[in-house]
DNA sequence: AATGAATGAGGGTTCATTCAT
DNA sequence: AATGAATGAACCCTCATTCAT
């Protein structure tokens, strides 16, 4: 019964991801999620052990991934090199060959990560990225010393990077359109971030 | 008792307001709300006559400024001439003037609005917005009419643009900071946009 | 100050009086009674030391009254005469008679005590009362002993006869009308009495 | 727990089916009636889905009957041709035979219907019930065209009439006396509104 | 593997009553 | 005499979770 056991597993986690992004980790019911997936609140708990767990395994394979990218600091700093480049117009091309790399991997796992984790104990993964893209958007501003007082902006841009991120991928499931609307995002932001420099 | 009278409004409103922006109009609870105003849920209801009229008392003002911003379509669209600006630096001043006219008005309850108003009457004056502001950057886009598909980006933008304003106000309560933030925050804007057109 | 105090007094109980005509002693809560009128839940209780003691002013007077007429039992059995007159045409002006001289000294009161006093502690009136009548329309069944088995519906008829007496006074203020009212109502009983013992 | 299920609603059924008919509907509590049915509050939500659902269960059966029986507007009229009868001794039998097709179908439902359901969608049954045996009672009447003001007291008949039956079927579970109270009752209205008349 | 009955805590709300002012 | 703030119990209802079957 193996494979019945799976077509009910799935269906659940299914349900689970949708009621999650919709509204919430608490804001969604146990019961509004197994009626979806046409089982009962019963058999859920042969499947997962709890709510909290359901959420961590539609949500550990990306959370690991984007652990792995923060410590490793390194696909994630690969378009820096960007900002030395003079002319905006070619970073379009350069970007969508390193974003098309790492992009892939994630999906709505990262998506609830960053929106639907309040009440989880993944509630912090948000800020914690957030705290990551900050440091890394003030390493550049800092390599210009003269704007000093740009850094307060650091963690709106930052915030807004990453809940931008995360709604493209909420928000368009075609992989052709969401690359694209992640390049216009990284772009939108290395342009603002020139600019607030003074590089223009 | 008229003395003590405004003291627990105003601590219930103090703890709500905390409340909501954390937790949002659902997930906060009136039971914790009041336990932290120290006062108890039965006398909760000798100031406001219902949990949604507490939202209500906090974001009223904010909403009625913001409707109004939006039907006179005027101070929104007054920055509108420095897009026909060719240099970047001498924007921030001219925005900063701007700014100084109608951002005062706002506070924690334009906050409330944009970002705990889920489940109450209020629900979907964040979509308005956000669909008023993307009309705006889609009509700038127009103009060049080159960047058909930035048209793609203009929801993210708009949604950024919305949520990175209420975040200023949320996280900064020094009106100078706060003004130069949201300045800033214009700022960056309105680069990003010229540059995602081709301007620079 | 008595003057003023009166008028308060006044308008508490006219207020009452109505809320629980019409959703009994229970349902009427006392914070509608003291807005209509127009004087608050704390100075209520300067007035009346509870929510029964209120109930207990309307309903007092005709109460006591009732208890009278029952233990005398005396004005309830004059028009029994008339169960010997052979034509029901010249009862109606017998009753007419005999009611006027009882009659109006119930009112609201009686109604309140009949209908309204589920919860509080003369809830058992009309239950005494129906007794009452049901024991009397049995002494007249039991004159003519053919019909033992009538006996049965004996109950049914005293607890609607309670009821309509207590619904003509409910519905209609003018006294003329009323008593006309009532003597249908008493005649109504007779004639249905009489038929059923099988007098006609 | 197929087996246990039909226990506990029951259990609950007949709690409330006594609780309603005691306290009504609103001053039946949800509490105590799942107290008396030795079960707990939340357990109560797996059988039904509100306190109005509850008494729907208790009440539909018996609704619709009485709606099918007041829109046909057939067997209620049946009896109709005893009122050209001339003596009030044979009417007995004929009732009793009309009685027997149509009565055995209504229970406490209909007892709930019209004496407890205050607060619930089906408030206004016993009005229409009401209104449509007044009018009733007012054809009748206007065949003698001379007692114009017999009809105020046909509100006050009718009324009575209804509660009349209600309390019948509330007091009485054993079927052979019911149907005989039932016909007295019918038989007690007719020789009243014939004496009324002036028949006799 | 699957069911759904059972539990108990907590949700927003209303109530009669008390009491300081 | 008058106010209305304060209390605590009770209201109907939803929830995640447990457990017997």
């Amino acid at each position: 019964m193996q494979f019945k056991k799976n077509e009910v597993r799935n269906a659940i986690l299914e349900s689970a991801e949708k009621a999650f992004l919709e509204q919430g980790f608490e804001g969604a019911s146990l019961r509004s999620i197994v009626k979806k997936a046409n089982t009962t609140i019963g058999n859920f708990y042969n499947y997962f052990s709890s709510k909290e767990e359901l959420f961590d395994t539609l949500v550990t394979h990306d959370y690991k991934m984007f652990m792995k990218l923060l410590s490793e600091h390194e696909p994630m700093d690969r378009p820096d090199h960007l900002w030395d480049l003079s002319n905006p117009k070619i970073w379009r091309e350069v970007l969508s060959e390193f974003i098309i790399q790492f992009i892939p991997e994630f999906g709505n796992g990262f998506v609830l990560l960053i929106q639907s984790s309040e009440g989880t104990s993944y509630q912090n993964t948000r800020k914690i990225l957030i705290k990551a893209i900050e440091e890394h958007f003030v390493d550049h501003i800092d390599r210009f010393g003269e704007n000093e007082d740009l850094k307060g902006y650091a963690p709106i841009m930052a915030s807004q990077f990453v809940d931008g991120f995360s709604k493209i991928l909420l928000d368009h499931d075609n992989p052709k359109t969401r690359n694209k609307l992640l390049i216009d995002h990284l772009l939108f932001y290395m342009i603002g971030t020139m600019g607030m420099i003074g590089k223009f």
